[in-house]
DNA sequence: CCAATGTATTAGGTAAGCCTAATTATACAA
DNA sequence: TTGTATAATTAGGCTTACCTAATACATTGG
């Protein structure tokens, strides 16, 4: 019931990722976050919708029990090699996404256990996604985009959304990082700025950057 | 003058590999090694020529310039990454080739700079071998296989042969590691075993294992 | 010198994953 | 309702990297 390859497992990871922000992942929006092109999409969702791992009805694609277990472990692949490379090789977290998409599918079973032991099990990725355990559980937390919060909301970040390398250094350079605690100070009308507070300091944050960070 | 797959980067590195026993590597070693058919290889060397990472004569096949540079770079990742994994993650030393023999090709010239300099620019993989630096240079030990020593000769060992996991156990249950002093007692005609002193202990050596063994 | 053996290549084929261009289905606004 | 935009699929092709079966080439013992 295996017999996975890597290009199968990149496709059931993305469509696990985009299925937490729109349920049922439409061909077209898999193309796009996979940069592969609508044709391509549509036939491979086909043969792993054969392989049982998704079902694929009119309102989009979903993963099937197997096939989320199987993205799970890929994520947490995924995630613990983001782990390995910056707290043990020292990248900087704006640098990891790319290499650890392809780690993830050069990594055997002892080798997750190792990174994981070695890292002391941690429960989360360096920008704050949560790492499931072997078993596929992690404890999800209810959270909502900092560019939501009404004026004088305080609130902890909980995690970053990690693709985007340059708005990563943005946020490291603010001191917008996991477990860290921003205060709303003003929101802009109009679709305009957030005026945060972050450690002591104050900036002015588009809300493009502000709804990719999630606070509780 | 790049443009490489895993594959690629694959024979190159078997091909390496089988040169520094037998020069021209024949089609059928190179089949062997690398658990294909022999008309597979044939193919994909007529298409290693025409990139010219190869040169094809009739003795057999020889790297080019280009062709060793290549090599000498996914050696160079592979044993970083064994390194990696005995180092830094604990592994064994009789888990870690087959694992490297993937990570090799999914580690990007970042990661391997990050690899050398946490461990310190190691010198040898764990069984021994050359690590090239980034250009390829390293130095190059006169060896020669253990079971050629005559009796009483006393020779430090400088690597064994890495691929096969059960020999690698059974060879550090004896103690047979790099940088060790072995003493050689006795041999025992028509190809019988080498009677070795090792670290206070002695053993009878079977010479499939002695020749695999390499000494100064 | 010839048969037997071993080595290498040709011929023909498959599967995975991608592509572009063309077509069809859906949606929704005028 | 009908035209236009968007989404999805079909049709047809391509490349990479593998395979088996058959054939060609080389070596060598009798
Ligand atoms: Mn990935
Ligand atoms: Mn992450
Ligand atoms: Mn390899
Ligand atoms: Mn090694």
């Amino acid at each position: 019931m295996e017999a996975d390859t890597p290009r199968i497992e990149e496709y059931l990871e993305s469509i696990y990722k985009l299925q937490q922000e729109q349920h049922p992942v439409s061909t077209s929006r898999l193309a796009e976050h996979l940069k592969l092109s609508a044709p391509s999409v549509s036939e491979m969702v086909k043969k792993l919708a054969k392989k049982d791992l998704v079902k694929h009805t009119e309102k989009g694609v979903c993963l099937t029990d197997e096939g989320n277990k199987i993205a799970k472990k890929v994520v947490r692949r995924h995630r613990l090699s983001e782990r390995l490379l910056t707290d043990i090789l020292g990248f900087k977290w704006d640098e990891v996404h790319d290499e650890a998409c392809r780690l993830e599918h050069a990594i055997s079973p002892e080798m997750e256990d190792r990174i994981a032991q070695s890292l002391g099990n941690p429960k989360t990725c360096p920008h704050g996604h949560p790492i499931p355990d072997k078993d596929g559980l992690f404890e999800k937390e209810k959270v909502r985009p900092l560019s939501e919060l009404k004026a004088n909301e305080k609130a902890i970040i909980v995690n970053v959304f990690e693709e985007d390398p340059k708005m990563l250094q943005y946020m490291a350079c603010l001191g917008l990082l996991p477990n860290v605690c921003v205060r709303v100070e003003e929101v802009a009308p109009f679709g305009g700025p957030l005026i945060v507070c972050v450690s002591g300091s104050r900036y002015a944050l588009g809300r493009e950057v502000a709804s990719k960070i999630k606070v509780k």
